[in-house]
DNA sequence: CTAACTATGTATAACAC
DNA sequence: TGTGTTATACATAGTTA
């Protein structure tokens, strides 16, 4: 009616017709903005996007979004930021079950470094594995989570850059620290991601 | 000067510190819209970003970008979209390692089924695995491919998803078809992911 | 679907604290 | 860093072609 823009209501839009054609526009939007982001602070990004009738949309500053993911699960302790619980019935081909195994493989290297740190020996490569873990973010009225436990920081003097990471998210997600990890891992997995359901 | 917006000028910022302030300012703007896109068109979005420092933020809709990741990897025949070009000699762990071998036995197990379709027999689980490829974008003013090929489409008429898929990127990727794809793995690595440093 | 159009809502650069 | 203000650029919902 009005020919400008009602004020945005962040809820789902229930016709699927407008749903796909506001995505469409929308996913544009995004998609520029992140490359803009990306050319003016001369950064690494990464960006997937579904549309409602299951066709992907990725942008990557660098060229390929497998190449930010490899950098985003190269952080050092990736770990630390989140618990590992997939939800292995769901698991539906060997490739993806491969990932869920790297997964245990690179977490059990990491507490293999950690022994390895206790003891006294650095023979592992890691330069920097100290993370302050800083989530935030509120959605558009509730599901609100801050954890910024922020403990003491100790720095390997020979790294320069900051490891610090913020997670928005808006569903369950947790950031607990390296200890409590290895009790989360529940490998009989919970009601976790309910929209991706891998057809 | 001009207590407004200036016109933006899509070029990398030079000094350090606005690049800084720019980029924390434009990264919740980007997560904010990543979050309304969600919720709005109630689809999977992830979201991966670094600062100039080296700071990681991420959004996930449902909660873990590795999950996000897990739905991207997971399209049907995702090598379709790509060549696998990965720069081995950058391999910094046995994680990442790790992770380059699944793409590859991934891609063996879909040659599998490739052959297993041309010999008529239907032993593999993937309902299907059309892909019509149309990646698209254009940067601010160059670096500009499309390689919109859309060849004959049939469809399992068991699945009423479509597959296709937008990969947008400014950097050196192609979008080949699958048959190109085996041609072209070099695992000799050239010169990519300039930005991609994992330290 | 694709492409305009345009009024209006939003994001944000520049500045101040 | 963070917060707030303001003027302006930009994004986009609603609509038409």
């Amino acid at each position: 009616m009005s020919m400008g823009r009602n004020k945005l209501l962040v809820k789902r839009i229930e016709s699927p017709t407008t749903r796909q054609v506001i995505y469409s526009k929308r996913k544009d939007g995004i998609v520029k903005k992140a490359n803009e982001l990306s050319i003016l602070c001369d950064t690494d990004v990464g960006l997937i996007m579904f549309s409602p009738t299951g066709r992907l949309t990725s942008f990557a500053s660098n060229g390929r979004v497998e190449d930010i993911f490899l950098r985003f699960i190269n952080r050092p302790d990736e770990l630390k930021g989140g618990y590992y619980n997939p939800n292995v019935e769901k698991i539906g081909s060997l490739f993806e079950a491969g990932v869920h195994q790297q997964f245990l493989e690179n977490a059990i290297q990491h507490i293999g470094q950690s022994k390895a740190k206790l003891v006294g020996s650095r023979i592992v490569q890691q330069p920097n594995d100290d993370v302050e873990a800083a989530p935030f973010y509120v959605a558009n009225d509730d599901s609100y989570r801050d954890e910024s436990e922020n403990p003491d920081i100790r720095r390997d003097p020979s790294s320069v850059e900051q490891y610090g990471e913020e997670i928005c998210s808006m569903g369950p997600h947790l950031s607990l620290n390296f200890l409590k990890v290895q009790k989360n891992w529940n490998l009989s997995g919970g009601g976790q991601a309910p929209k991706l359901g891998i057809k």
